[in-house]
RNA sequence: GCCGUCGUAGCUUAGCGGUAAAGCACCUCGUUGGUAACGAGGAGAUCAUGGGUUCAAUCCCCAUCGACGGCUCCA
């Protein structure tokens, strides 16, 4: 049964921000509304006011929000002219600028709940009591169209949904967002840790991290290997002609660190690993017979962010991407994406990403070229025939080329971007590449950048919260705790361990003076997979008793037999 | 960088114009306990840093640094 008078979310969204506006126009009247869009969960509105609204101001304004529900106000439009709008908003400086950069050809219209008239396209519940259940959740600084150089405003944000269930649903969501938080559990778990001595954006990673990240590292290198790439290793710091040639200097230099001076010489920072590889590839004349060439690299870059926009490990300072970058004739194109796309696939069954899907982006019209319609035909091919899901942004591609996103969902329905591959024709001609042909004439090769991870430092954060902080046991740093239940099991629980670590596992001895519910406890917030219990039984038989996570039943198996199942799982990347 | 909020022991927090309190974690001792917290004791804090106001500042004011929520950008 579908009732046509409901609005949709983002109609009943859209509602509450003009409730929201009309409740600011009450209570503060001084606030000039700007703009108030809806938002996914929910909307914001953005308001120009000299004090800042405060937690208190929320709860007023959401308790007067309330009462412009409860009185179920009509939302009525009407069409005025340019020179109308003006003059009603006159007293609001960016409802007129709106106003007169409407264009032409777009009827103009009002928009009024109560005594709240609001310039807007359209697009709400019929009336306020269309709204079923909100919250105001934050309050935050932006600037008038994003751009820093425009006035502060403050803006307010909220949630709104059909019916209070689905409203604490979402705050629920948000509590099981909170608990995943990767810094959260980056502590917790004792896995990395950003240290304020060293700078912000700057990540260490602890045994357990690390331990966390080789596995990673060797799954991505497993695949290169299969797929020809050939590894290369490039220095951390270039001189600084090495990306003037590159252009990073003039599109990028605001997001690289100054330079170093040495000797009266620029050195910098890299901020990608392409200028390196590309060295390498023009360090001797190549043949089209070793077209396509793929250079790969864990290779770490330092890329200059603005101390509020540094976030965990998703928006560092200096990060390790696995990257690689293929030289290759447009002729090969399509078959390196389709080779490419059977990795990322690869990488994300791996880690357990079921919802994905791929974005091209292409270039904007304007400077599309002969080259970029060859490299999107080829990725578009590659696509099609890999049968996976995949969306167009059309213009959003990179200043030097179409490219692909790879976007997936984690185990809570957030979206992340991992990796990302592109075509770039400009960096060849920059660095004037060639390779020999058939012909006998020297010819100009694609590059393809990819990394399918993205940032080892942002893959992993997101791993972290994916999981929960529980990592699957092949990626789990502690495998196994063996925990006797006495002191007089003490000797035989170190046995099971030399015999686990022996097997290739990583496994450690609880020797702490705890009851064993204590330490089931530890381990369990520890979020180990299996913890082995020992005691009289076990050690006269020779077994251990699992308790293994997420299964309520435990089971006594023999040590062999428990070394078999762990190789299993760990071979089938459980 | 900008706007807002916040910085008290390793962590989570209490307190407040008269120089600090708890739980967890840690250490020691007792205890040898069968699947999510055994008991006792101990140690641990120039209350982020630097200035100012005051007889007196962890508390009030200013600045700096850092964290958090956003704005912008992206891996």
């Amino acid at each position: 049964m579908v009732d046509d008078s409901r609005p949709s979310l983002a109609e009943l969204r859209h509602t509450a921000a003009h409730v929201l506006a009309y409740a600011v126009q009450d209570l503060f009247p001084e606030a000039k509304p700007t703009i108030g869009p809806a938002i996914e969960n929910g909307f914001y509105y953005d308001f120009d006011r000299a004090e800042p609204f405060t937690p208190d101001d929320l709860e007023r304004l959401e308790r007067r929000m309330a009462e412009i529900v409860a009185a179920d106000y009509p939302m009525t439009g009407r069409e005025v002219t340019r020179d109308g709008a003006i003059a009603e908003f006159a007293a609001n400086p960016y409802k007129v600028e709106m106003a007169r950069e409407i264009p032409e050809n777009q009827p103009i219209t009002l928009y009024t709940i109560g005594e709240f008239t609001d310039l807007c396209r359209g697009g709400h519940a019929q009336s306020t009591g269309g709204i079923g259940a909100f919250k105001l959740t934050n309050v935050a600084g932006s600037y008038w169209r994003g751009d820093e150089h425009k006035p502060m405003l403050q803006r307010i944000y909220g949630t709104a949904w059909y019916d209070r269930e689905e409203l604490e649903a979402y705050l629920a969501r948000l509590e099981e967002a909170r608990r995943r938080d990767h810094r959260k559990l980056g502590a917790e778990l004792d896995l990395f840790s950003i240290e304020e001595q060293a700078g912000g954006g700057l990540v260490f990673w602890h045994p357990k991290g690390a331990i966390v990240r080789g596995i990673i590292e060797n799954f991505i290198r497993e695949g290169l290997r299969e797929r020809g790439y050939q590894p290369v290793v490039t220095p951390h710091i270039a001189h600084e002609r090495l990306y003037e040639i590159s252009g990073h200097l003039d599109n990028f230099g605001e997001n690289m660190f100054g330079p170093l001076e040495v000797e009266g010489q620029r050195f910098r920072l890299k901020p990608m690993n392409c200028p390196g590889h590309i060295l390498i590839y023009k360090d001797r004349l190549r043949s089209y017979r070793e077209l396509p060439l793929r250079f790969s690299e864990f290779g770490t870059v330092y890329r200059f962010e603005r101390s509020g926009v540094l976030h965990g490990l998703n928006r560092v300072r200096g990060f390790t991407q696995d990257d690689a970058h293929l030289f290759c004739m447009p002729d090969q194109l399509q078959h390196e994406f389709e080779q490419t796309l059977d990795e990322a696939l690869r990488l994300m069954k791996a880690f357990d990403f079921v919802d994905f899907q791929y974005v091209l982006s292409t270039r904007a019209p304007e400077d599309r070229g002969e080259t970029d319609a060859v490299a999107e035909a080829a990725i578009r091919n590659a696509l099609e025939r890999s049968g996976l899901p995949f969306d167009v942004d059309e213009g959003g591609g990179a200043f030097y080329g179409p490219k692909l996103d790879i976007n997936v969902r984690d185990a809570i329905g957030r979206p992340w971007q991992l990796g990302t591959v592109q075509v770039d024709f400009i960096l060849p001609a920059r660095f004037e590449l060639k390779y020999r042909a058939a012909d006998g004439q020297d010819h100009q090769p694609v590059m393809i950048h990819r990394a399918l991870a993205g940032s080892l430092e942002r893959f992993f954060g997101i791993l972290i919260e994916h999981y929960g902080g529980a990592f699957p046991a092949w990626l789990a740093p502690v495998q196994a705790v063996v925990t006797p239940i006495s002191e007089h099991e003490m000797g035989y629980a170190r046995e099971v361990v030399n015999r686990l670590e022996k097997a290739g596992f990583r496994a450690q001895l609880d020797e702490s003076n705890e009851k064993l519910g204590y330490k089931i406890r530890h381990w369990k917030t520890q979020k180990v997979p299996y913890i082995l219990v020992a005691g009289k039984r076990e050690v006269e038989d020779g077994t251990v008793n699992i308790n293994q996570r997420g299964i309520e039943e435990k089971r006594t198996v023999s040590i062999d037999s428990f070394v078999e199942e762990l190789k299993t799982v760990v071979e089938a990347r459980r």
